[in-house]
DNA sequence: CCCTAGCGGTGCT
DNA sequence: AGCACCGCTAGGG
């Protein structure tokens, strides 16, 4: 019998000029990335020797990629992307977004049509709310039909920021 | 602008 | 198994 074990999680926080984001890690690489909340803080391993140097130099990774982000340049190297946590449809939908490099944007029928579904766009739309490593997998980049908006789980004003970052225009 | 029908994945009962 | 969600879309007032 199999057990599903939840493999113990790394928890590091990110300073940047929009906040302070957080990340998650499993044995596998990044598993998560939380907008910065004015909510109680998670319990933050933030102390060096807590998390193995694996973890750390997972970490480093991510908190350059996203700061190049946020700041509307390609986000370089990444560190591993544990994308686990989603089901075959959700992890086929992620690696989609994946492939969208900064400035470009598809439409959630775009997607579908990407990962040879193209009846299920709307339900791409749910796996982008879904997506456990915003920015970084940047569901931001879908737009609706007609490069109207569309939604965004962390907060419209979040993607606006970032497509705007990026120099998107949508209407 | 509004409405409606059709659509597929997910999570709840 | 059923059912109600949805970050959707195309078509028609």
């Amino acid at each position: 019998m199999l057990k599903i074990m939840q493999a113990k999680l790394v928890t590091l926080s990110i300073p940047t000029p929009d906040g302070v984001f957080v990340a998650h890690y499993s044995d596998k690489g990044l598993c998560g990335l939380e907008f910065p909340s004015r909510m109680k803080k998670p319990r933050i391993q933030s102390d060096t020797d807590e998390s193995p140097r694996r973890v750390r130099a997972w970490h480093a990774a991510t908190v350059k990629a996203l700061k190049r982000v946020l700041s509307g340049k390609p986000p370089g190297r990444l560190p591993p992307v544990d994308l686990s946590s989603g089901t075959d449809f959700q992890q086929r939908v992620w690696r989609a977004l994946q492939d969208i490099s900064r400035g470009k944007t598809l439409s959630y029928g775009q997607v579908a049509t990407a990962i040879g579904n193209p009846k299920a766009l709307r339900a791409v739309g749910g796996a982008c709310g879904a997506n456990p490593i915003p920015v970084l997998v940047p569901c931001h980049r879908v737009l609706a039909a007609n490069q109207r908006l569309g939604g965004f789980g962390g907060g419209l004003d979040w993607k606006r920021a970032l497509l705007t970052r990026e120099r998107v225009q949508w209407s």
